[in-house]
Formats: C-alpha cells, structure tokens, sequence
DNA sequence: CGTCTTTTTGAATACTGTCAATTTAAGTGG
DNA sequence: CCACTTAAATTGACAGTATTCAAAAAGACG
C-alpha cells in the first residue's frame, strides 16, 4: 500500500566534531560543557553537586543537528551513545512484528535519550526528529570511565535510569486503566508541566507530533484523538486548531482526568 | 464498598540476619553468596565474568521469608534495598488516584524488585507476595559502594536497570496495540518462558494471580480475561482449570499472537 | 459448615475502531 | 508562482470489541 519512496528520507547522522573551529572558538565549546550549559538543570547534571558537575566538563562529547524527519538511531544499532536533546523534539519509536509503528515516547529539550541500548548493547528503539533538532552525542564508554571514579556521576546514571522506568509505570498506568479523554488529558498535562518547566507557555503551545503519532503513544487511533480534541473544544476546555493548543479551563481539564472511579 | 478489616493483613517484615545459626551452618551461609547460588545465572551475577561474581560475594545481605498477602514494600516507603526473589511469586503495584490498584507486574525467582525506587529515594511501587516466598534484600547503599570500585558491578546495575526499561517498552507495546486476545497470549507466552528458564514446564502451568490481576497488569477486566480463557479452550489452545492452564496448541497460539494486521 | 472470594457466563450498553468522504495544509515540479 | 500531488485532520455512519451489571457456581478458609 505505501508506495517506498514516500517514506522519510533517512540520511546518515554526521556527529560534529566536540572542538569546532568558528569565529567565537573563545567561547563556543564552553556552550558544550555541562556546567555551563542552560539546560544543566533538566539534563543531566540535573541533581548533581557543583563539584560533581564540573567533573562532568571532562566529558568530551560532540553535537549533531538533525533535521526534521531524519533518524538519530535505529532499533537494532549498536548503542554508542546516549542523547541530549538540546533543541527540537524528538519521538522514539518501536517497531511491531506487523511493521506498524509503536511510539514510546517524545523528548524535548533536556532529556536523554537511548538509554534504552544499555542492556544489550543495541538500540531497543528508534529516535527521530519531530522538527529541526540539535542534540548532544554522548560517549556511553566515557560516562562509563568517568562514573568508575566517582560516584556522583554513577548516581546520576543509575537515577535517570531509574526515573525512566517510573515514567514508564506512569504510561503503563495510563494504558492499562484510562479512558480515551482521560489519556488525552493526561497527555496534554504532561507536555504543558514540561514546556512550562523549559520556559514556555503552560496554557498554549504547538504540538509537534501528529494525531496518528498521539494515538500510538496513547493507545488510540487517530481518528479517536481528533474526535477526543474536538469533544474538548465543545465543553470549552481548549481551543484546537490543528497542532495549537490553547488550554482554556485547566481545572476542568484535571477534574475530567480525576474523576475515573466516577 | 470493601471492608477494612479483610484487606490482606500487613505484617511488618522481618530481614533476617545475613547469618542465621542453623544446624548446617558450614553450609548455609554459603546459600546467600551469590557465586553459588542456584539462581545466579537469572539474578544479578547475570552477564558478569567469574572473578566480579566472586566480587560481588563481599555484599553482604540478609534473607526474608514474606507470606502470601504480604507486602515487602509499599508505594512512598523510603528506599533502602533492592530485593530478589528466591522462591515465589510477588506482584508489582501501583494505586491510582481514585484508590484502584494496577498491577506493573509480576516477578519470579532470580528477578529484581524495587529498581524504580532509585530515582527519587521511595518506592515507587508495592510489592505483594502471591505466594509464599523468600527474598533477598540486597542494601542499595552497600551494592553502590561495590560499585564504586568496580566497573563490573556498575556496568551489571546499569544493564539491570536497561533491561526494565526495555521490558516495559514491550508491556507499552502490548497495551498499546493488542486487543485482548493478543494480550493474553502475549501474558502466557511470557510465563511460559520465564518457567521454562526456571526449570519448569513451559507447557503445563499454575497462576499464582487472579484473573483481576491479570486483567489490571493487561489493561483489560477480569470478565474478559476469563472470557478470553474460555474462546482459547473452545478452539482447543488451550486447558484452563481455574488457575491451571496447559498449552495444547503453542504454534496455534503463536500464530493468534502474530496475526495483527492480518 | 458457612462465609467470602474467585471464576464463569449471559445480556445489554458504551466506547473505540473501521471505513469513507471531505477539507485543509504542505510539499513538488513545471 | 501556480497547478498538482500528497499528507494531515475532521467528521459521519456503522461495526465490533470490551465493559458493565447481574447471577450463579465453585473453591478457599477459618
């Protein structure tokens, strides 16, 4: 049915160099050290001491800017690196046994990604970028070596691995005892608490994904996710048009996610 | 609507001593090394080299018999040990919102229990025997200083953690994109698998849950899993007696299992 | 031996999915 | 730049699956 060369254009990653020579070389790989980095408080670093950060510094790690529609990696790659997305959004993805799309999840601006190739040394998922992206490529085995010697860093590891599979449970949670609005709503919650915890507006904000990616995440099928935008459009508990979202009763929103088990 | 008092009596657990005077005391302390016990190919010696298992004998931990009902921890306990079963079963649990448990999942001798409970400190599930069982309860704090001086030992908690991210990926999938006939055979499969790596027949089976369980960890209610039981002993799948089942068709549900999508 | 839990099954309902048509937006190439 | 093609989103009508409510049977447990 779907005709190959339609698909996304999948063209390989080039990592940029850690140490690029630009005009402003002064100050331009301070912006790829951690401690400096303005998203130290949401990636990595995030819990971390201040002597335990500039530890991290020693971590040499490059950049990469990916395009909207590229791959970053695929299930199955071997796992070099983990990836902190600094720029775009990105959503992982598995593929089912009947070549469908599962998508397991969307990163913005802060957040790891891959941590998921730990276990067998393989991607377990694939990323792929939502719009024009920049992330940071980091070296599993440096982060590695540098935890073996310190174990502010080992924590760090071991934390963000652990929050990872809490924020699975939630997802679990979601797909296994909600309905179709509240899975919305929940949906929609989440992303506003994590674009207002990166700066921007909690009330209105574009999505980057599609209802058909929506309705994978969520368990739904697109036409249901549009369906559910419309129904909340009609209580007046958002404005919809198309991917802008302007959240209008953000009480009625909780209260409509709250009240299962009547 | 539930009486209080028929809940399932918690009792405080006990953690027995990592040395308990017995009879055999020669021999028994030997059980709690990991090197030899019988589980250590499941468990967490899993993937390590000989010499970082012998390593890993310095961890000194104690041994708890839980009773069916019990729970070990419960959701928001603070976190201090992670636990491996030896012997039983135990379920996974969150409560939601409204009060209703979900069930994450369910763990067998050699698996980790309260892995989640890393990221922020508390248990971020319960766990509840289903049987009669015995764990291990492995101190976080003393496994962590182990690793500090080992890269094995760090590099084995980071796989384990990998691996629960990834098995929850595959539980996303499940409730994601499976109707209720795939879920279930999805569930049994499993069981099958992991009883067979155990050393029991994959084929022929006991549930240590109910049907609610079930239902709650695959998204669906008991009534349907019960209904489902019985479509899979019409077409001669499978024997169901109660919670007893046998696999009669393994290719035949195999198949029902792949033929989404047509 | 009676009580309570667990399981099974039926009937009716509700919700979500499927199929289809339409509209709008986005992207492509002349 | 416009015509054309393709993708994305909305909406309706209908079908199908899972849930709800209810009742009964079978175990489990004290």
């Amino acid at each position: 049915m779907l005709t190959a060369t339609l698909e996304a254009p999948v063209n390989p990653i080039r990592i940029m160099p850690a140490r690029q020579t630009l005009g402003h070389a002064a100050v331009s790989p301070l912006a790829t050290r951690c401690s400096n980095c303005h998203l130290r408080d949401l990636c990595l670093p995030c819990g971390m001491t201040g002597t335990d950060v500039e530890r991290l510094d020693s971590l040499r790690f490059g950049r990469s800017k990916v395009k909207v529609g590229q791959t970053l990696y695929h299930e199955g790659d071997r796992f070099q690196f983990i990836y902190a997305v600094r720029s775009g959004t990105f959503k992982s993805s598995l593929t089912l046994t009947d070549g469908r799309e599962q998508v397991s999840g969307f990163h913005m601006a802060g957040e790891l990604m891959g941590l998921d190739g730990v276990a067998h040394g393989k991607h377990a998922s694939s990323a792929t970028a939502l719009e024009d992206t920049e992330v940071c490529a980091i070296p599993y085995a440096h982060l590695t070596e540098l935890a073996a010697g310190n174990s502010g860093t080992q924590n760090m590891i071991s934390r963000l691995m652990s929050r990872e599979i809490v924020r699975e449970h939630s997802i679990m949670m979601l797909l296994g005892s909600m309905n179709a609005e509240e899975r919305l709503v929940a949906f929609l919650l989440n992303l506003s608490q994590r674009l207002k915890a990166r700066g921007y507006s909690a009330s209105e904000f574009h999505l980057r994904m599609t209802r058909a990616e929506i309705g994978s995440y969520l368990g739904m099928k697109l036409e249901t996710v549009s369906r559910t935008f419309s129904a909340f459009q009609q209580q007046r508990l958002l404005e919809v048009d198309k991917r802008h979202i302007r959240i209008i009763d953000l009480d009625g929103l909780t209260h409509a996610f709250e009240m299962r088990g009547h």
